[in-house]
RNA sequence: GGAGAGAUGGCAGAGUGGUCGAAUGCACAUCCUUGCUAAGGAUGCGUCUGGGUAACUGGACCGAGGGUUCGAAUCCCUCUCUCUCCGCCA
């Protein structure tokens, strides 16, 4: 959420914001509530303390004198309970309204459409070469006996799936070694509810827009997260955190669950898009410092690049332009690693740098050196993403007998296996 | 699932219709005093928000929402959460 007196000063900037964000909003309209919100709010406190004031003198008046000092404050009442009603309409309106509103790219961010104009900043490691005909990570899941996804679809319907053998150790392999990756860094590490109440989704900036991608579990009112970021940012809500403590680095493991609604038919093969899969998510809360900010989303983003490179997986990464920006994204960097099969990079890491976006919706503070309660800043970039960064792994490092190299710095979290070996009927 | 108790400022804890944004203690901040392993004193110290260059000043907030009243932390209704005991389950 912005701060509505950026808004009011800044009305076109906002503007341009939903234009590059492609989104729909009735700026203007948001802008006349907030008038009328205030005209009737003056009106209205001018009313109570006039209430206040005289019901005061009651108190303080010969009980003879009080009938006649009551009925005189009661004729300020209907005119005030009208108010109030206004007032709460109003103000019901305006928050609504103003959920919605985008926070404005960073000036550098690439004016674009969508993902096809995302700009590469960055390659590293050599793509493989295969002297033999490669096998898509299905085919070598399915012969490795590794990935079912058929019993996976029997259990919980389409894209989903289950890992067996090695390749639930895989899964875990990874998992472990990133959480020691991020441990070594200075990370703390929680583990988190999954399923959180309304509030939670709202403060870190996916309902009420991203509504229809999360299980919502109605009868209890709550609400299956899509990733631990939800959690973990909204850990401190509420709060006014003492400044000295800032930066705070938090990560955690946590299923992730998302319907995928509106991608039917996309992706539908395969571990790439799935309905439930396992992450690690890395989330920072800073002071409200611009440069603080970007030093930390550096930070993230070279966590991130130094988990692919211990994998062995060769990755770029992009700018994200404005049209594929999440409303309350100020910048983002994607990480898309090989995916061989694909013939072609893919998103496997999300790297996002909010400022006060989250924060603001969260109440989530701090009280600075002056003694001012000031709204922090958050960011936060994927660690790992499983199933789908098996795809590059199993991808990149199959073998022309179909077995599976591991990587060194993934092997002492596989008992030292060196090799997924050949199905036999190979 | 059953029975009971409770929710007040960073914490503890008073307040059961008016002068209460809220006693008191602790914690914290600044200053003073004293000097030795710590004490004493003074002042300040919640959040959000409107107006004003400022001094200052209006409004709201005592778990949440609604109601009664000239006036609600205090009375009534609904909800949420916490704790204790019993039951059930892991």
């Amino acid at each position: 959420m912005l701060d509505i007196k950026f808004i009011r000063e800044n009305a076109e900037l906002v503007q341009k914001a939903i234009r590059d964000k492609r989104m729909n909003i009735d700026l203007k309209a948001l802008l006349l509530v907030d008038e009328e919100l205030r005209l009737k709010q003056v009106e209205m406190e001018q009313l109570q303390a006039e209430r206040n004031q005289k019901s005061k003198l009651i108190a303080q008046a010969r009980p003879e004198e009080r009938d006649a000092l009551k009925a005189q404050v009661a004729t300020l009442k209907p005119r005030l309970e009208q108010l109030e009603t206004e007032v709460r309409q109003l103000t019901e309106q305006f928050e609504q309204a103003m959920l919605l509103v985008p926070a404005p790219a960073r000036a550098d961010v690439p004016i674009g459409r969508d993902d096809s104009e995302n700009v590469e900043v960055k390659t590293w490691g050599t793509l493989p070469s295969f002297d033999f005909d490669i096998k898509d990570h299905m085919a070598l899941g399915e012969a490795l006996d590794i990935i079912d996804t058929k019993r996976g679809v029997k259990l919980a319907g389409s894209r989903s799936y289950v890992l067996k053998g090695y390749g639930a150790q895989l899964e875990q392999a990874v998992l472990r070694l990133t959480q020691d990756h991020l441990l070594r860094k200075g990370f703390t590490q929680l583990s988190i509810p999954v399923l959180v109440k309304e509030e939670a989704m709202q403060g870190t900036g996916y309902f009420p827009s991203g509504r229809e991608q999360a299980y919502l579990v109605e009868r209890d009112e709550l609400v299956l997260v899509g990733t631990a970021e939800v959690s973990l940012t909204s850990y401190h809500s509420g709060e006014i955190l003492k400044e000295e403590q800032l930066p705070i680095r938090y990560m955690a493991q946590s299923s992730c669950f998302r319907r995928e609604a509106g991608t039917y038919g996309k992706d539908t093969a395969g571990l790439y898009r799935v309905h439930q899969f396992q992450k690690i998510e890395q989330v920072i809360i800073s002071r409200a410092d611009t440069e603080d900010s970007d030093k930390l989303h550096t930070e993230l983003l070279t966590n991130a690049e130094e988990i692919l490179q211990a994998l062995e997986l060769p990755y770029r990464v992009v700018y994200v332009c404005t049209g594929d920006l999440g409303q309350g994204q100020v910048r983002k960097h994607d990480i898309e690693t090989w995916m061989p099969s694909r013939k072609a990079y893919s998103e496997t890491h999300s790297c996002s740098t909010f400022h006060d976006f989250q924060a603001r919706r969260l109440k989530l503070r701090y009280k600075d050196k002056q003694g001012q309660n000031v709204i922090c800043y958050t960011l936060n970039n994927t660690a790992i993403a499983t199933p789908r960064v098996l795809i590059p792994l199993l991808e990149c490092h199959q073998q022309s007998d179909g077995s599976i190299r591991i990587p060194k710095a993934l092997r002492p979290y596989m008992n030292g296996l060196e090799l997924i070996p050949a199905p036999r009927s190979l």
